[in-house]
RNA sequence: UCCACAGUAGCUCAGUGGUAGAGCGCUCGGCUGUUAACCGAGUUGUCGUAGGUUCGAAUCCUACCUGUGGAGCCA
């Protein structure tokens, strides 16, 4: 009977054939240990020199890392396995034989990884990233679903950028300029006027040159938009995302967390509500500890993580100053100085997972914004009409997958939360 | 774009002015419970590129290329 990896406890005792590759071989004079992989899993297959042909146990001291086969054997448990299950075999039907695998069991650096990402993505730490975060994207769709959102797919090609800040990447729409988009949240607006409550998940496009463990040129972002819903109200929204996204992960990916080394007891506080600090709060926080930074000021990543380590949970930064936030967010009622907004920094010194705000719903204020940012009346219309045509209270964010999956993960650097990273300087494999 | 560091065997690195090295990988042999298995033998070079200093350069100097970490910007 054909099965897999992650569904050999379902088949103890009995008889079994798994297609996989050789991840790693350990063997001795009369018994060898298959270290086998088929994506689904890890299991060690055992192979007894007396219990098999000698051409199977031939192939089993001998066949390279990497080699694919189909392996015929039962299913056994025991308990000096990791999984709690292991294999013995009774027979290999090899598919090809692999030489020279390039990625060996030991130390690699970076720059060779990377160009040989590949097969990186076949390694244990790597699969275990890739299948948590999925999950992340499994349990984001759940919650948004479970919620009443509608999910709505902006735009990719754009004629002109959102924000007007960040360098966008250039092509061509046959004759005119287009650009890849940088952010699908006015987009969202449009359609949260449509469907009340809606999100998006897709690729993002900054051609800027950053260069630190926290950025990619291509990621991935998940951008709800609700109507009728003011500041306060997306922040309890964000901070029961996060933490349902996080419970999740510590339910359904305990062998991959295993697999990461991830300090489990640090998601396991990860649960709403989170804490609040207002930009105000945070500047003379910092101002103690020493930092040179005023009032006006955004923050760098040592401020951020130096508040981030105050808290042991995700925490909200809110009410930055009009100058420094994007021209579509809502003045504070009380202040015209500081606007409803918050980001969201995770611990750890991960940085910023959300950057969220309520969005201007008068016309005539948005219209001062446009002269203000020399916006084109022409390019942006439309964005005008949702607040001609019906304007209502509404409020968004966006969260950047790779910093949250790198995050949960607690790995350093998001370039291996995704497949294949498109960075500064590496647009290949 | 700026700052710092690095580039030596397939991989990870040592060598800092005087014969090019180690571990791993790979090849051969040994080993019945291995966990980056282990033990023995063998194998591996345009020292990033170009120029310069020197009797002599992997080593010192200059430029360039590539990479890494960070800054700015942002998710």
């Amino acid at each position: 009977m054909k099965t897999t990896i992650a569904e050999a406890g379902k088949h103890t005792n009995q008889t079994v054939t798994i297609g996989a590759w050789l991840a790693n071989k350990r063997s001795s004079g009369k018994i060898a240990f298959l270290q086998l992989r088929d994506g689904t899993g890890f299991i060690q297959g055992v192979v007894v020199k007396a219990e098999v042909s000698e051409k199977t146990f031939r192939l089993a001291k001998e066949l390279p890392q990497e080699s694919s086969m189909y392996v015929t054997g039962t299913i056994t448990v025991d308990e000096r396995s990791p999984t709690g299950y292991e294999l013995a075999v009774q027979e290999i039907d090899v598919i090809q034989e692999a030489n020279d695998y390039p990625i060996t069991p030991k130390e690699h650096g970076t720059e060779f990884l990377m160009d040989h990402r590949h097969l990186w993505l076949r390694s244990k730490k790597q699969h275990a990233i890739m299948k948590i975060r999925n999950e992340i994207i499994r349990s984001t769709y759940e919650f948004f679903n479970n919620n009443g959102f509608v999910k709505v797919d902006p735009p990719i090609l754009t004629g002109s950028s959102a924000e007007g800040t960040t360098n966008l990447f250039h092509t061509k729409y046959f004759d005119e300029d287009a650009y890849l988009s940088q952010s699908g949240q006015l987009y969202m607006e449009a359609a949260a006027m449509a469907l009340n409550k809606v999100f998006s998940f897709g690729p993002t496009f900054r051609a800027e040159k950053s260069k630190t463990r926290r950025h990619l040129i291509e990621f991935w972002m998940i951008e709800p938009e609700m109507a009728f819903m003011d500041h306060e109200e997306s922040l309890e929204l964000q901070e029961n995302y996060v933490s349902y996204v996080v419970q999740s992960v510590l339910s359904n990916c305990k062998l991959e967390l295993t697999a990461l080394e991830r300090d489990i007891s640090v998601l396991e506080n990860i649960k709403a509500p989170f804490p609040r600090i207002t930009y105000d709060d945070a500047i003379t926080f910092l101002q103690k500890e020493g930092y040179e930074i005023d009032w006006g000021e955004d923050f760098g990543a040592p401020h951020e993580t130096a508040i981030a380590e105050s808290y042991n949970k995700p925490v909200f930064i809110t009410n930055y100053p009009k100058d420094i936030k994007a021209f579509y967010m809502k003045p504070h009622p009380e202040r015209d100085d500081v606007v409803l907004c918050a980001d969201l920094i995770a611990p750890e010194g991960y940085g910023e997972i959300i950057g969220g705000s309520q969005r201007i719903d008068d016309e005539e204020l948005l219209k001062q914004r446009y002269d203000e940012h020399q916006l084109s009346y022409d390019a942006y219309q439309w964005y005008l009409d949702l607040r001609k045509y019906g304007t209502v209270p509404h409020s968004g964010f966006g969260l950047g997958l790779e910093r949250t999956v790198a995050w949960i993960c607690g790995i350093e650097h998001v370039r291996e939360t995704i497949p294949f990273p498109r960075l500064l300087n590496r647009l290949y494999p």
